[in-house]
DNA sequence: GTTGCGGACCTAAGCTGTGT
DNA sequence: ACACAGCTTAGGTCCGCAAC
């Protein structure tokens, strides 16, 4: 979302400056230049490469809060503690103001502009508002008087829609603190979703793109381009997250191409959180077995499956069978559809959809299913 | 276009002085 | 004795620039 960057001594020029993040090519020719500006107030400070590890942090206690309890958390608890643990610190005095401070900092930086929306590969304009829209630290008085007794944030709702991208795929995060190269610390999360959403498939990505995204100079020589990026290439090459990189000129010639070949460790991560999900659907079966009537949330839904059953109603658009799409969340593993749903939004981006968005969803779906 | 050096800047860790 | 801020040092990244 380039609220982090690999360097920060960039941001603070953001602070003052438009950045220009993206340019938009539309149908008829005409082009709209996206711009953001975080706005930092003065006193805590900007985000850097030190807060994206409490970031990871919160987003590890985040996912285990939901998968315990099965509901969105608001507000969400953020043990000070638990936070510098899962950031792989020691917890020192020094650490738990930094934590104090990281709570505050993200909700004094206000993003304005526009924010890449992962879920719908578009951007969603923003007018200032911050990561957490609300916070309590320990010890000050919640709005029912009581004290709090630990930090309590409060999720910007732009953060909520785009959550369950975050939830599938979640950071390895030990991985992330082996990686030392700022740029590739960057790149990890970036190839994970571009793999995920190809399926395993090489991933191509524009090398000015890159640049605008991880705010780094773009250099027009290849030489300065690879010294640039394969220091960081290499690094997750090493890793065995990267098999291969091949830079070509785009089309137009302006701009390279970078495709990435997924390594080993990718499709180990994909195959243990695959076992990771049985392993949790089979003891959900059980609990659910033995104390059956006590069920009554099945026929709703779990917040997953609704959350699901929202995401294909967005992409299909016929709310008349809602009925029809419950019955194939229930049917169907959450990766077979969510392939099938990303198929489907692929095809009607390039208009191979003849029929109806729906239709060509479920068909996907059973040809995924049952090659 | 390419190569390689050095500057600016970063983080992490350790040390020191100060206030309680 | 302890917490804490500020300083120094070491090691590293990224970028600009000059020479080829």
């Amino acid at each position: 979302m380039g609220y982090f960057t690999p360097s920060s001594t960039r941001i603070r020029e953001i602070l003052t400056k438009e950045k220009r993040i993206a340019e938009i090519t539309h149908s008829d020719g005409s082009i709209t230049i996206l711009k953001v500006r975080i706005l930092a107030s003065g006193e805590y400070g900007l985000p850097t490469t030190r807060d994206l590890d409490y970031y990871r942090a919160f987003l590890k206690l985040l996912e285990e809060t939901i998968s315990r309890d099965g509901v969105f958390p608001e507000p969400i608890r953020l043990p000070t503690k638990t936070l510098i643990h899962y950031a792989g610190k020691q917890v020192s005095q020094k650490e738990v103001r930094e934590v104090k401070n990281w709570i505050r900092r993200l909700h004094h930086t206000g993003i304005v502009g526009h924010v890449y929306n992962a879920q719908r590969g578009a951007y969603d304009e923003l007018s200032g508002e911050p990561l957490f829209a609300k916070y309590r630290l320990r010890g000050q008085r919640l709005e029912n008087n009581r004290m709090a007794e630990t930090n309590y944030v409060w999720l910007a709702s732009w953060f909520i829609k785009n959550y369950w991208h975050h939830y599938l795929r979640p950071i390895d995060f030990a991985f992330h603190k082996r990686l030392r190269k700022p740029i590739a610390k960057s790149l990890y999360p970036l190839l994970e979703t571009g793999w995920y959403a190809s399926n395993g498939q090489p991933y191509a990505k524009s090398y000015r793109d890159l640049c605008q995204e991880f705010l780094l100079t773009v250099h027009r020589a290849p030489s300065l381009i690879k010294q640039q990026l394969d220091p960081a290439h290499e690094e997750l090459y090493r890793e065995h997250f990267l098999a291969q990189w091949v830079y070509r000129k785009s089309t137009d010639k302006s701009d390279y191409i970078i495709t990435y070949w997924p390594g080993e460790k990718f499709f180990q991560d994909q195959q243990a959180r695959l076992e990771r999900r049985e392993r949790a659907a089979q003891l959900a079966k059980k609990a659910e077995t033995a104390s059956r009537p006590a069920l009554a949330a099945t026929t709703e839904g779990t917040l997953p499956s609704r959350y699901l059953l929202a995401e294909i109603l967005e992409v299909c658009g016929d709310r008349q069978n809602q009925a029809a799409y419950f019955r194939l969340i229930q049917h169907y593993p959450e990766d077979l559809i969510r392939m099938a749903l990303f198929e489907t939004q692929q095809a009607d981006r390039e208009g191979r959809i003849k029929k109806s968005k729906g239709a060509y969803f479920t068909d996907t779906l059973k040809r995924l299913a049952h090659p």
